[in-house]
DNA sequence: TATATACTACCTACAAAGGAGTATTTATGG
DNA sequence: CCATAAATACTCCTTTGTAGGTAGTATATA
């Protein structure tokens, strides 16, 4: 029989223990390692085979989606399981997108956890049955917007207190440059004055 | 030797099977029940005599704080422990006051959580070592200002989006009053901008 | 009965933001 | 290499908000 090396990643280092303890009672599984530091878990996986990796991900700035491009990359053979308590939507994710092999809510049991590594066993990827997916129409009106770098870039400093002048010197730039990407924003957002912006867009920048 | 009954109460369910398998591998415990839903924990309170709740606290609007109290009246005997991923200072939780027996971190690791249990089976308290209180300083020149139920309405139709004019028609008032209304509380909050406004007021209206 | 607080309303002057249009310079991708 | 998107800069004009006053009227409350 084959036995599984795993590696556990999360900021909750009880929960990433207590996971690992249940895990450790299987014959088929070997605990290689657990962290909650993403820094150790790259130093740990040059030093380990892995073959499945549970991973939190964490709310912005530091979102640990953006590890799964870079894991996929540098190990393309280990089997990639988001174990995390936000649903996809909630971190902006499309679950249709989704390009690690599994993502597990935290608030379901352990059933779906073990059918979760089942399926990663198997060769094939699993998406949680709890997972809600937004209605399409919400999702329609909703985020149709795209801001661009330099826009979200503006709108950050819009919403911590700055004002135009403000962003203009901070970032070098003319007041008036600013002053267009802020109508730019503004017609975008469809928003009716500067609170209105800032209600619609604290959303979608964190 | 003394077997204590634990229950685990968590939104988390499959941190808390982590949690209570990670126990149930030592005989001085014996898992009692686990369950992510209060309403069950009440039930099965009365059917299992419990030595210590393990108990997650949730955020608003339904904060698992307020069970604390109504728990210790009907089953003073049961040690309480908060196992959470929130800071005290992030539910608005003075730790001085806190009335439960011990409050751990996930964060923390399972050195910890033995540490807290081995303290309430001493029948003493248990702080994480972890936590983080605020600085008095900061304490106490953040929340001196008190904004007056007026104002508290007027800063909600403000950070909604709505300009003078629309709060001035909302309240049938006129938009000097509003005017007013917003320099005193522009005053109150030290606020230089709108935006500066919004972002130090939105915490304390919710 | 004073006194404080909240709420209301007004005024002037100035600062900030918004709306509509035009235009140049840099990427970036097909 | 060209089309497009992004970023930059400007003009003119309007609306909205900020900052400094003053002041009448309730309503608690000491």
């Amino acid at each position: 029989m084959k036995i599984y090396n795993i590696a556990l990643v999360d900021d909750h280092l009880l929960f990433a223990e207590g996971i690992g303890n249940m895990l450790s009672g299987k014959p088929e599984f070997n605990i290689s390692f657990i962290t909650s530091s993403v820094t150790e878990m790259f130093e740990l996986l040059k030093r380990d085979s892995i073959d499945i990796l549970l991973l939190d991900i964490n709310m912005p700035p530091f979102n640990g989606r953006a590890l799964i491009p870079r894991l996929k990359t540098e190990y393309p053979n280990i089997k990639i399981m988001i174990l995390t308590m936000y649903q996809p939507m909630d971190i902006g994710l499309d679950i249709k997108e989704f390009n690690g092999d599994a993502y597990v809510l935290k608030i379901s049991g352990k059933q779906i956890l073990e059918e979760a590594l089942s399926h990663l066993m198997n060769q094939q990827s699993y998406i949680d049955p709890n997972i809600v997916v937004p209605v399409e129409n919400a999702d329609t009106n909703k985020q149709k917007v795209k801001l661009t770098k330099r826009e979200i870039e503006i709108v950050r400093l819009i919403v911590s207190g700055k004002t135009t002048k403000d962003i203009a010197q901070e970032l070098y730039l003319s007041e008036l440059t600013i002053k267009t990407h802020r109508k730019n924003i503004s017609e975008k957002m469809d928003s009716k004055g500067l609170a209105d912006l800032i209600a619609k867009t604290k959303d979608l920048i964190q």
